[in-house]
DNA sequence: GAGCCAACCAACGTATACGTTATTGTACAC
DNA sequence: GTGTACAATAACGTATACGTTGGTTGGCTC
């Protein structure tokens, strides 16, 4: 048949994919056929079809029999659910993290991400912040012990990917981000998690009126 | 082939093997290879193939090759990353609705669900109290306006299904729910969003920390 | 020219074929 | 008796085959 993969076609086709859809390479309202994209990615239909039905339960994409598969654009009215999801769930982490404790080098880790973004933003490097930025949001939820809270950070973080680049040189600078997240781990440290909690949540609570204000404002119904 | 089905097989295998894996026709930790399921279900591999990669995303099965799909087991500590999802997701539906405002056949609904909760609790029905208390909480996330968030609670209330069950009839009776959901519903009525979400908050952490200590008291490490 | 109908065809859903590979069991060496 | 090597086999991953069906197009009616 062919030589044989460490990883399965299926897993190749579904990182491919989503790495193609967050690179914007494939365009939100992009249709393809299945036979397409098997050809893009040198495989057969069928692990392109595993692959889509994963994509598909995640909010990437939506499957339609006979028009192939869609890029699913992301509106102001998608952007406002997933930032009130990611607002809460973010904010049990930070209290969990509180509350459960951290080691120093855990602490350690949490710091360096914030000073990482005081250094980005003051290079004026957006991206690198962004970078920064997620970093800190991931290790948040990495810290909270909760697997399933971290995968679904993660996939709705995906879902808002396009709109925070977009919206990235648009936004005033994230000066008061930085606040945040330096106020979010001076209560992890103290242990506060009632603080670690609110902060973090009035923290993505603004970041998603932000963004939704901002897609409105520039006239970017769908990203 | 075979006579043309309204629904397709891969949608059939879906919610036959989810039906099945609920009402523990198939136990937490048995396995199955695929092509039990097929002949189990009369169909092909690849719509048993197409199912199993949902149900493994949604946390129901796990599969790995060569040793077939595995039912997951919830642990204690599952429940504990499952109910502290719940209470963060439903914590903020009430909020929402009590924000966004019902209409008053909405209202009734909710008021519905929680008196059909009292006449259950009353007659001594705890099957037809369960159903009542998923009603109110189905209704609720519905009422959200949030689809996302709607979709994730069912997700994850099916995780939890059969530690509800089981624990039924070993937990005392559900009093304290029943005033919960009540407060909630008056708090939405008032409008009052924080209260609702207060309340709500405190009600499905309460209900994560019965039902996690009911389990291991009973010595039911995994169900 | 607009709307409707039918035939065509392409894309999909599903079954099946098949090579690969992990697992299992057996035989043999020590 | 224990451990290892190898052979047999079964299950899977992927490709391919094929019938079904929905969309599309061209022609016809009004």
């Amino acid at each position: 048949m062919e030589a044989p993969l460490r990883q399965s076609q299926t897993h190749r086709a579904y990182e491919e994919l989503r790495r193609r859809i967050l690179d914007v390479e494939l365009p939100p309202g992009a249709q393809y056929l299945e036979q397409e994209l098997a050809e893009m990615l040198s495989m057969s239909r069928t692990p392109v079809r595993e692959a889509l039905i994963r994509l598909a339960d995640e909010g990437m994409v939506e499957v339609r029999p006979r028009r192939g598969m869609r890029v699913l654009p992301v509106s102001g009215d998608d952007m406002r659910e997933i930032y009130e999801i990611l607002t809460c769930l973010e904010a049990t982490a930070a209290e969990r993290v509180a509350m459960r404790g951290v080691t120093p080098e855990e602490l350690n880790a949490l710091g360096d991400a914030v000073h990482e973004m005081e250094a980005a933003l003051e290079a004026d490097d957006l991206r690198r912040w962004a970078r920064s930025d997620e970093r800190f949001h991931f290790l948040l939820v990495e810290l909270s012990g909760n697997a399933r809270l971290r995968s679904l950070v993660g996939t709705f973080w995906d879902q808002a990917h396009r709109a925070r680049i977009v919206t990235l040189t648009l936004r005033p600078k994230p000066v008061t981000s930085n606040r945040d997240h330096a106020a979010v781990v001076d209560a992890i440290a103290r242990g506060d998690a009632e603080t670690a909690r609110r902060i973090h949540h009035e923290h993505r609570a603004k970041a998603g009126e932000l963004l939704v204000g901002l897609l409105s404002k520039h006239h970017l119904t769908q990203v």
